[in-house]
DNA sequence: CGACTATATTTTTTT
DNA sequence: AATATAGTCG
């Protein structure tokens, strides 16, 4: 336990309680300090906690940070730790006639605002997509009528069995905790201490809402919020947080940096005073130098690919690092999954796929049928035949295939194995996905998802630029090579990441790629911040205003993503003015001169 | 043809 | 939430 730690300790465990925002920035132990003061209150009160049936909520952004929590808490049951989805869930779920109410009211105004567009609407084509859907929403709202109980299942939309989707889940818990003191009452009487992971983050309505029932109910309990402003990347959080909440609450915060190496940390105070006046530099307690460094590259340059496998290879001689020279070693951060897509080799097969929102998310969390059809059956089969490896492919047969059950009788066995035999000449790397899916279907060798199917036999007249039997018939032109590359990113084994989605991690080594002509996102513009792209009428508008804007937002994506490398960092800026660029990044006093490298062709 | 409007585009979150 | 692009109206 340190100060901080025994502050927050006291917090909590006075009478009355007091309710707290830590401001913990990168690197600076915040879960240390977390898991510190709750092994803490465990010792003190778990006794007390435990006879009134009572335990401390922890609510986290991601599953991963849940499970890392959980973990070193070693599960004890005097914590309930959960994402702040499943957490809603649990507390709505059971009130099914109110979450009606709330749906009756949600549809009916978006009924009222299509209608309103589809009066409007001029263009033929964009009120048939609205009378689309309105049907679809008056069809939700008339298959409550019949619901007798509501699912969480976001990815699946099925027609009447009464699904919720993320933000609904989200909103409907805020809702009812403004609306009804009992809600609060049934939160409290069972969590009087609730602490919220990366609070910077977490959804405005609903933490305004925690706020409200905090004030309300001080004496019995305690809100503790753990996060730093400077990392908020999703657009859906509370920027005003620190500024709105309540006079008596405590503000402690953690001030030292105990993973970036000290130039590192130099660097991220620079970048964190450019984003916000109200910034405080951290100090760094590593003893390790480090080495950054900022590359600039024209955008449109050739071989981004191989250029970034040059600048690892001198990252290793600039900070007398081997480890630079494998990919591998070297966390490398892109905006999209997209760009990681084009330099790992897959984006035949997943940019296609992408388009449908459902096929993306179960390619990038390996679920569904067809990506677990894919990786654990197709792929397994042809790298055993590529391997040689006639024990796994028999085991995959016998495990999968249909036509091994029917071959107990001698003669189907016989004309089984010359199918497999002849199969094997189709199995290269450079061959399409679709010869060899089609052999497989033909002969009936595995079988295969119907969506697969489908996109194998494609020959609709007309569909929609998301039909699902259309990307798949587009991805499966890709060659088995693609698919491979895929299944190792799916794994996580390629050095990968998006800017957003490393966030709370940490690297030995960082490649943080800046490049906005390859984004399709418009929320961050890296040339916008370093000054080589003009600001829009809106930009200047929102800077005036105060709101949130442009150069705060990718200042903050540009902090998260600094501050996760340990030893090293290198920038890799994508620009069409390297001279302006370089400028801004000397100016700024980020970068010094020779910190900056260009390649200029 | 200029003025205006509609649309698409990203990240993360669950059983 | 910001903006480029495609499409439509007068």
């Amino acid at each position: 336990m340190n100060n901080v730690d025994d502050e927050i300790y006291s917090y909590v465990t006075g009478n009355p309680p007091k309710s707290f925002l830590l401001f913990a920035g990168a690197g600076s132990g915040k879960t240390r300090t977390l898991v510190n003061v709750l092994e803490k209150i465990k010792k003190e009160h778990g006794g007390n906690l435990f006879r009134k049936g009572q335990k401390v909520k922890v609510i986290t952004f991601t599953n991963a940070a849940c499970e890392e929590i959980n973990h070193r808490l070693q599960y004890d049951y005097t914590f309930s730790v959960s994402t702040i989805h499943s957490f809603s869930w649990e507390l709505i779920k059971p009130f099914t006639k109110n979450i009606k109410e709330f749906l009756e009211k949600k549809l009916n105004n978006d009924i009222d605002n299509l209608q309103d567009k589809i009066n409007k609407a001029r263009n033929n084509n964009s009120r048939e997509n609205y009378q689309k859907d309105l049907r679809k929403i008056q069809a939700r709202l008339e298959s409550l009528e019949t619901i007798t109980s509501f699912i969480y299942s976001p990815t699946e939309v099925l027609i009447g069995k009464g699904t919720l989707n993320h933000s609904e889940v989200i909103s409907i818990l805020a809702k009812f905790m403004k609306e009804h003191s009992l809600m609060q009452d049934i939160l409290i009487s069972q969590y009087p201490i609730l602490f919220i992971d990366e609070s910077q983050d977490t959804q405005k309505e609903l933490l305004i809402s925690l706020i409200e029932t905090q004030k309300a109910n001080s004496k019995q309990f305690c809100l503790g919020l753990f996060g730093d402003l400077t990392q908020q990347i999703y657009s859906s959080g509370y920027p005003e947080l620190a500024i709105s909440l309540p006079q008596d609450w405590g503000r402690p915060y953690k001030q030292d940096n105990y993973r970036c190496s000290i130039r590192i940390v130099d660097l991220i105070n620079k970048i964190g005073k450019d984003s916000s006046e109200n910034f405080i530099p951290q100090i760094a307690r590593k003893d390790e130098k480090g080495t950054v460094r900022l590359f600039i590259l024209n955008s449109d340059i050739k071989d981004k690919r191989e250029k970034e496998q040059c600048i690892r290879e001198q990252m290793s001689l600039i900070s007398s690092d081997p480890h630079w020279n494998n990919i591998r070693n070297v966390k490398t951060l892109v905006l999209e999954h997209a760009m990681a897509a084009k330099r790992s080799g897959f984006e035949k097969f997943f940019l296609p796929l992408s388009k449908n929102n459902i096929i993306r998310d179960n390619l990038l969390q390996n679920t569904g049928a067809c990506v677990q059809f894919l990786l654990y059956q197709f792929l397994p089969l042809l790298e055993s035949i590529q391997e040689n490896n006639s024990f796994t492919l028999m085991r995959i047969l016998e495990k999968y295939s249909h036509r091994m059950d029917k071959s107990k009788i001698e003669d189907n066995f016989i004309s089984f194995k010359k199918d497999v035999e002849d199969f094997y000449s189709l199995v290269r790397d450079d061959n399409t996905l679709e010869n060899i899916l089609s052999y497989i279907y033909n002969k009936d060798i595995l079988e295969i998802p119907d969506d697969i199917k489908n996109g194998l036999n494609f020959d609709k007249q007309s569909y929609e630029i998301d039909d699902k039997d259309f990307l798949w018939n587009q991805a499966l032109k890709a060659s088995l090579d693609q698919l491979k590359k895929y299944s190792l990113y799916a794994k996580g084994i390629l050095s990968f990441g998006t800017h957003q989605g490393v966030k709370g991690l940490e690297f030995p080594r960082v490649m943080a790629i800046l490049d906005d002509s390859e984004a399709n996102g418009f929320l961050f513009k890296y040339n916008k911040l370093m000054r080589v792209e003009a600001l829009s009428d809106t930009d200047k508008k929102n800077i005036v205003s105060g709101k949130d804007n442009v150069l705060s937002r990718t200042a903050r994506l540009f902090y998260v993503i600094c501050s996760r490398a340990e030893k090293s960092l290198v920038v890799v800026a994508y620009t069409s003015d390297i001279a302006t660029l370089k400028e801004k990044a000397v100016n700024s006093g980020w970068f010094a001169e020779d910190e900056i490298e260009i390649i200029a062709e």
